[in-house]
RNA sequence: UGGCCCGUGGUGUAAUUGGCAACACGCCUGACUCUGGAUCAGGAGAGUCCAGGUUCGAACCCUGGCGGGCCAACCA
């Protein structure tokens, strides 16, 4: 792709897709296509939840349908209005707008009554065994389960344990309401699933206006209903909810055609994990600074690191979707990002670790403001901004090597470079510190013909390096993030151990004593660029300031160089 | 051990539904280059988990194995 059109049009047919085209071919919603992304607001939104977003709104727009935003509120213990928040940000932030923003939570009357409507056809009872009971009478999966003793209760009784239930009258756990399904049952979510329970707790919207909580199961398929979803897509590990779903829509009367539950493979991403509980276990043990810390594979995390929105979404395109389980290479989501950016981020040169030079040749006082273009003559995208040359500048202390190596393209006594956007210079002499024996200054002559031209005479200079002005450069801070975990699969710990030993001990290298040219000194925080040589950088959201500028690494460049060196 | 689901290059997905296994990432060569980037050209890498069967023909259908995932929260 890069230089050419992204596929579009030709690329996406998974087999969701596909099913959404026979359906629209056959008919089966009277053309209409309603999609919707369900989250439970309990915490924030990460790269998994992306490949959702994109599969579900990506739909709807893709075949003129809807696509709204749910909240799925219906465990109050767990929920907050701040994620709630978050989220629809991060959906925003990722190039999306729902037809809708609805909640569970707005449906709990209705559901309740339909409740009532099951309890009084006799599909639905109040069961009062003790969580234990219940859960010594459920069987196993090997073996049936027995019926509660309270499974006949008369309707009136039901109906008058459920109203009491509502009313506040029970503590929690005193009683909950349960499906009347089959509990012998080889499908164990359908051996009589509980429909509510009692939970005094505050709720988020709510606030104590119930006491009683639809449970999953059964409210979950009955939005979808109310909502005239078509195609219900959600993760494989609900497979075995599916057959609850279609009880549930049968028991209280929904009539086809009505939402159908598909399964797609949820997004495993190497060196980072995407359960929100360990996500929170990485926040709560303060492995991470927030759930917005770049490292995280949140969106917010994300987005505070600097990778644009259209990078997530051509990622969700790459990996496409399917019915079977897998883990993706970080290289990927890397590639996708380099991508975009590569089309998008003006350059700029920085000097993480600098080492003096000294123009001897250069007069001592002078500025040259030299124009230097924002992109490469292959981006062929306009603009340029003015770098300062003067007699004095930084370069990368990698840049130079006393004793080049074999290939060594770079810096050494009595060679050549260009000098990106500016002169060809040869290094003549190396002043050591006398004590240590450490490079601390290199003097070098530039050729005064080669600006914005090659030597006349034809003699080939083999390097570039970056370089900033030892005077107009500006300090900064430059934050090197690498992937949070130093093996492929955290989530795959021997017994006794925590996913957490494998985290990445140098997953965020802090740079101080980086400088940079001053054409970045007026941008709004959060500019994307390209530090050419060295990789993608923003400027950090939160903490970048004027004064104090703070880079954080988005993603290296691909270095070829580095790998040769790594491998020889 | 019961039920449900899934096995295609290193990775992620395709294969007009039974017709020469394709695309992307990654990897390797080379060209080009004022980024060891980008771009361009080329290459290696699977015979589709295994064994049978049906068929002129199977990744696709059937049977049996093997391997993996999910399910026994008053979470979602």
């Amino acid at each position: 792709m890069s230089s050419k059109q992204p596929p579009a049009e030709t690329g996406r047919n998974d087999f969701i897709r596909a099913m959404v085209v026979s359906d629209l071919e056959s008919g089966k919603y009277g053309g209409r296509v309603a999609t919707r992304f369900p989250p439970e607001p309990n915490g924030y939104l990460h790269i998994g939840h992306a490949k959702s977003i994109c599969l579900n709104f990506g739909i709807a727009e893709e075949f003129g349908g809807t696509c709204n935003l749910r909240y799925d509120d219906t465990n109050p213990e767990t929920e907050d209005e701040r994620f709630a928040d978050a989220m629809a940000e991060d959906i925003r932030w990722l190039g999306y707008e729902w037809t809708q923003k609805l909640h569970a939570s707005d449906c709990f009357e209705q559901m309740y009554e339909w409740a009532e409507q099951m309890i009084r056809e006799g599909k639905a009872y109040v069961d009062s065994q003790t969580l234990d009971e219940m859960r010594a009478s459920r069987g196993t999966v090997t073996e049936p389960g027995r019926n509660s003793p309270y499974r006949d209760r008369a309707v009136e009784e039901n109906l008058d344990l459920f109203r009491r239930m509502r009313a506040g009258e029970f503590p929690d756990g005193a009683h909950v309401l349960r499906g009347r399904a089959d509990m012998a049952h080889p499908n164990m979510l359908m051996r009589d699933p509980l429909l509510y329970r009692i939970r005094h707790a505050h709720h988020y919207r709510t606030g104590d206006e119930w006491c009683i909580y639809p449970m999953y199961d059964y409210a979950h398929c009955l939005e979808d209903a109310i909502e005239d979803i078509t195609h219900s897509l959600c993760t494989l590990e609900f497979r075995n909810n599916r057959e609850v779903y279609d009880w549930v829509l049968d028991a209280v009367g929904i009539e086809h055609p009505r939402p159908e539950q598909t399964e797609f493979a949820r997004l495993n991403l190497d060196y980072t994990v995407v359960s929100k509980r360990k996500l929170i276990q990485l926040v709560d043990g303060e492995f991470v600074d927030g759930w917005d810390d770049p490292r995280m594979p949140t969106i917010a995390g994300l987005r505070r690191r600097g990778v644009p929105p259209e990078a997530i979404r051509t990622f969700c395109d790459m990996i496409g979707v399917a019915d079977v389980d897998g883990r993706v290479d970080y290289g990927k989501l890397e590639f996708a990002i380099r991508d975009t950016l590569n089309w998008t981020a003006p350059r700029r040169l920085c000097v993480l670790d600098p080492l003096r030079v000294v123009i001897t040749s250069y007069p001592e006082n002078a500025v040259e403001w030299i124009d230097a273009p924002e992109f490469p003559h292959d981006v062929g995208k306009p603009g340029s901004r003015r770098m300062p040359f003067t007699r004095e500048l930084w370069i990368e202390r990698a840049d130079f090597m006393e004793e080049p190596v074999r290939k060594f393209r770079r810096l050494s006594p009595g060679v050549e470079v260009r000098l990106r956007n500016a002169y060809v210079v040869r290094c003549d002499e190396v002043v050591k510190d006398p004590a240590t024996g450490e490079v601390v200054e290199l003097r070098c002559t530039h050729d005064p013909d080669t600006l914005g031209a090659n030597p006349a005479d034809g003699r080939k200079i083999k390097g570039t390096i970056h370089w900033v002005s030892a005077d107009h450069s500006l300090p900064c801070e430059v934050r090197l993030y690498d992937r949070l975990f130093s093996v492929p699969n955290p989530d795959d710990v021997e017994e006794g151990a925590s996913f957490t030993d494998h985290l990445n001990p140098e997953s965020r290298i802090v740079v101080t004593g980086a400088r940079i040219e001053p054409a970045v000194a007026d941008d709004p925080a959060g500019t994307r660029y390209q530090f050419e040589r060295t990789g993608y950088f923003a400027s950090d959201p939160v903490t970048s300031e004027p004064g104090s500028l703070v880079f954080n690494r988005i993603v290296p460049l691909r270095d070829s160089w580095a790998k040769r060196a790594r491998v020889t």
